[in-house]
RNA sequence: GGUACCUUAGCUCAGUUGGUAGAGCAAUAGACUGAAAAUCUAUGUGUCCCUGGUUCGAUUCCUGGAGGUACCA
């Protein structure tokens, strides 16, 4: 069985539809799912972040789906590690594998590979701290005496960027700009993008919609069971941190619902505004038509 | 019915001692190499409720009206 390997991935902007077109997708190809949903990857979370049901998890084997404990630390570039090893272990006995996500870096580390950077959560804290007692001016400083380069290149207000930077010229002793190369890596498999897309319209009342499902389906009583992770970074999340507010006296759960929706129309904003300079993504409109196995296949022969 | 206060951007509200106005959120566009459902950037013409008046000039002061809120009857 040497014929070329194929993985299609399955992308697109939250709440357009990915979850059971790629399981349709696997039946097809008798094949498994790789999952990029980076929150879905924690057992804890179910409702919010619109896991796949059990029925839907039994149909097709999934990959990473509540797969980390709560308090857990996860990255892209431990996902290209783990998304490779899984891919090729399918590979072993199927030609094609389905990635379906919405976590764009995630799919971006597992398609091009991260350049090998050290990474180390002690130093990281320690800047932030720094952050905290020393205001964002300081970081600045910090870096423009690290790496002059970068400097000049990075947006100066984004704390979590100056502060990786930081890190990774402290780590090593050498510039982030310089080690920071964008090598895209070779695969050993083709890789076949898929994303879906809608009308903007369409898409903000299928948010709307799901959200008011997830109330329907529990979602107030599973973040209440959370609260004493509230301020884990996996928690960070939208559907969690809304109605932590509303259980802190806040705001209304009404208002909570409302910013729950408004945050996840902004999201799926910013994936459309990610994927939008990649002229490789082959675009489905499920606006008024459902996405078909058909044009997956003429995608494979082009 | 009386008194007081309010009416400014899609929403919540600042402000102009009279020279036609600005924040937050939203919206739109953008960035993105180990927190990424994160984090950050850019973009603000709107009958300043209506009507008269004073004034060179009113959203700002005065008259009258409409709507709202609170308290008193």
């Amino acid at each position: 069985m040497s014929e070329t390997k194929t993985l299609i991935i399955i992308l697109g902007p939250t709440a357009v539809g990915k979850t059971s077109f790629a399981i349709e997708v696997a039946k097809h190809f008798n094949t498994e799912i790789i999952s990029a949903d980076s929150r879905q990857f924690y057992r804890e979370l179910k409702i919010g972040v619109a896991r796949p049901t059990d029925d839907e998890l039994s149909a097709v084997k999934h990959h990473f789906v509540g797969f980390l404990p709560i308090g857990e630390h996860y990255s892209a570039g431990m996902f290209e590690r783990d998304a490779l090893q899984a891919a090729n272990k399918i590979f072993l006995s199927k030609n094609v594998a389905v990635c379906v996500g919405g976590s764009m870096m995630y799919i971006e580390a597992f398609m091009k590979g991260l350049d090998e950077l050290p990474s180390d959560k002690a130093v990281k804290k320690k800047w932030e701290q720094e952050l905290a007692d020393k205001g964002i001016a300081h970081l600045q400083e910090t870096i423009l005496k690290l790496d002059p380069v970068y400097y000049n290149e990075l947006d100066l207000s984004n704390s979590h960027r100056l502060i990786r930077a930081i890190e990774v010229c402290s780590l090593t002793g050498k510039k982030y700009s310089e080690l920071r190369k964008g090598i895209v890596q070779k695969r050993n498999f083709q890789i076949v993008q898929i994303g879906l897309t809608a009308d903007r319209n369409h898409l903000y009342s299928r948010i709307n919609e799901r959200v008011d499902e997830m109330m329907k389906q529990g979602l107030l009583g599973e973040v209440k069971s959370l609260v004493e992770y509230k301020n884990l970074l996996a928690l960070n999340t939208v559907g969690y941190k809304e109605v932590f507010d509303y259980l802190e006296g806040k705001c209304s759960l009404q208002e909570a619902i409302e910013k729950i929706k408004q945050h996840t129309r902004n999201y799926a904003k910013r994936q459309l505004t990610w994927w939008r300079r990649d002229e490789d993504i082959h675009w489905l409109d499920v606006t008024s038509a459902k996405p078909s196995l058909e044009m997956i296949e003429s995608f494979l022969k082009a």
